[in-house]
DNA sequence: TGTACATCAGTGAACGCGCGTTCACTGATGTAC
DNA sequence: TGTACATCAGTGAACGCGCGTTCACTGATGTAC
């Protein structure tokens, strides 16, 4: 059959979001080509006239989640105010809850140094810009020293995240977001 | 062929602290079963008669890493100095270069939660463990206060290590493992 | 003390299965005349 | 405008491979007599 003019990209977003939510929930590893596949309502056939290898779809995967995850960011209040209310949502027992509608970097950081170096980088890129945009708000005047404090607050946020995700007693986990979030905010505030 | 006496717990042993490695290494799905026998110099069969399955060596992995991480933090001088050696062992370049080497939760960590029931048990009662031997340095008089402060502080320094890790660029990455350090044992100092 | 046997940690081939990937094919739509 | 053909996104069966797991077997050592 043949479809629509802009049929394949359309399929293509499909296929990346279906496969976003899949690489969240199951790690990279276990997440099969062709569930991904089968969740994008295809077979598996059709993923190779899209990407070149399951590789390939990771490193597209990564980059499509950051930017969706920093466009949410951008849509926030601007200055502090949406550090603020980014920090509170990361940390919250819902986004906790959710991997597979959450950050990429929480659901998967630790499998990214095993990857392939393009997907390394895809990543890299991806979140660099992430912590850039945080730092724009931190401090316009000194762009290295604030990429570094973005940095350390997004990697506070994300192993915070992670724990709680690990912890198996709920009121410990939610004790813990709540520790983190105020702690996460006074590096926003205190960052000599 | 018979061997000695406890020859039996030392060949397990061996599996145990390869599996280790392999682990933390290449992600537990990444991980086969023959990789780790053969590097514990045995073959797939013997695997059988020491675990039940691999999520058996997984959940005993896990808990054994974590074991150990927990004695070489217990060997730190007494006190606050203890903790602070922790922390810059911890958010060290070599530790940094070193996963199979290093700390099981900033290796694995957010495979956990896809784990069977009873390896997420074995993985957070040994966590604990090892978070409350953080919490009475910090606060004898409170544990329970203490305990969420040691999570909080564990959480940042495990994602900042994942991060440091994930990161191509590697003078970025040393700039966040210092600032990382710094803010871990600010966190320490003023936890209110 | 010497011999026969039982034990059992470890061997290594084999199992079914799901993985990533390939490819001959389908068939609805766009294009040419 | 109507018909014939080319295009190409997607189908679905098949490929080799490595996975976790099983099992009949081996053979050095401990035990019994």
């Amino acid at each position: 059959m043949r479809y629509s003019k802009d049929q394949k990209q359309t399929t293509r977003q499909r296929i990346l979001e279906a496969a976003g939510r899949r690489l969240k929930q199951d790690g990279i590893d276990g997440a099969g080509v062709a569930s991904v596949m089968s969740d994008a309502g295809l077979t598996n056939g059709a993923f190779y006239g899209h990407f070149t290898s399951k590789e390939d779809l990771v490193a597209n995967v990564l980059a499509d989640q950051l930017r969706a995850q920093r466009r949410g960011f951008e849509s926030q209040p601007a200055g502090r105010a949406g550090i603020e209310a980014f920090i509170r949502s990361y940390l919250s027992p819902q986004h906790r809850d959710q991997s597979a509608d959450g950050c990429p970097s929480a659901a998967l950081l630790d499998e990214i140094p095993r990857r392939s170096p393009a997907t390394r980088q895809a990543f890299a890129d991806e979140l660099l810009a992430t912590a850039d945009d945080i730092a724009a708000r931190l401090d316009p005047t000194d762009a290295n020293a604030a990429r570094t404090d973005a940095l350390t607050i997004l990697g506070h946020m994300i192993g915070t995240l992670q724990l709680a995700r690990a912890l198996t007693d709920p009121d410990l986990s939610d004790q813990l977001l709540t520790r983190g979030a105020a702690t996460a905010l006074k590096l926003l505030d205190n960052r000599t």
